[in-house]
DNA sequence: TGTAACTATACGAATATTGTATTTTATGTG
DNA sequence: CACATAAAATACAATATTCGTATAGTTACA
């Protein structure tokens, strides 16, 4: 495959697709709207992917990563550990802030397998760097010492079950709503000394 | 046409389709994800409507109709018209709130015939009225002397115009925002005393 | 049991969307 | 200029989706 990152048409193109896929989700967003939005036609859309899934997948990368690299640079701060919950906490309500509840929906939900399979690989790495994270902290006695760092990592499992739970996900009127309150739950939960809400 | 507003599953699919085309707009919901959200058969929903814009329609007249209620419900009440005035906008942004830009597009912009058609009339309907009532607020000297009534009249066509102007909505982020900028300016702008903030 | 309201299923027709092929039109670049 | 490159425009077959209707089956209930 191609690198097209310096390309105009390719990065109007995804940033086009951003736009709409935040705010309406994947599936209800056509090939065809994108062209005409961006605009590029549809012939140097196909050049660049090889349909729909192929360019959400390239934007669901470029988010992760771009997560991955914020949460890396907090946790590699010198700062107070309940600081560094509260900036990551802060850093994933930015990240959902502009998602529409469709968005979410279409990549946890149905048809778009890929985009399942990328995300809960990513989850799956992502959790075990939290994890060796906390358990660091753990260690400079930012988090209690009762909790076995197994624990950690089921917990961070978990919070991926629940956020698919349908009867959990009724209580909240949006799925980032519920996500936050886990997030929240989850590093409160298990840090040392609760700091003031 | 029978009426239906009784029968409870004519009551459950115009819910579920409110709740969907506030969110998505008209154009990207169709006819089956109706019914299969409500949940409701496909002939059921044909025996209550023609089709998508039909049921569009009868949401759409009851909004106005809504609105326009509450609107001489305020007029109605005795205080002071800055107030009155206040309320007004307050209804405006109330209304709109839950409102998704693309519900708002799908009206205002392209193949809903019958829907632009409706708003229109409702529109020349209620300026006549607000215009009734902006003239009588004159009388009383709510509203500055040099305003010719007639000027009112144009006032309200204007904003209608503006709410469509594409170089002017590419200001605003929102529709929504413009509408409500619209309506403090055409109230603030004619009252004779400007209240605060 | 009968009847009214609704569901389930199936289906043809219309529309929309996808993905590709082919031809034109710009846009540089030596 | 001439040539190469990139993109646009157009057209098109293959699917997929959506629409609207017909028919048969189910449920609720007086």
């Amino acid at each position: 495959m191609e690198n097209f990152k310096e390309n105009k048409k390719f990065q109007e193109t995804v940033a086009t697709a951003k736009t709409l896929f935040w705010k309406h989700g994947i599936k209800r967003v056509s090939i065809e709207e994108i062209c005409s939005e961006t605009p590029v036609s549809k012939m140097t859309f196909y050049k660049f992917f090889k349909n729909k899934e192929v360019l959400a997948e390239y934007l669901l990368r470029e988010l992760l990563d771009k997560w991955h690299e914020a949460y890396t640079k907090i946790m590699s701060q010198d700062m107070p550990f309940p600081t560094k919950i509260k900036k990551v906490i802060a850093l994933e309500q930015e990240a959902s802030a502009d998602m529409s509840e469709e968005f979410i929906k279409d990549i946890y939900n149905n048809e778009f397998v890929e985009l399942q399979k990328l995300v809960s690989e990513d989850r799956n790495r992502y959790h075990a760097e939290i994890a060796k994270d906390m358990i660091a902290a753990q260690k400079r006695g930012e988090i209690r010492k009762g909790i076995k760092p197994e624990f950690i990592l089921y917990l961070l499992e978990d919070i991926g079950n629940k956020v698919v739970d349908d009867k959990l996900s009724s209580l909240y009127s949006s799925k980032q709503e519920l996500i936050m309150e886990l997030t929240n739950y989850f590093f409160y939960g298990i840090m040392n000394n609760q700091p003031d809400a």
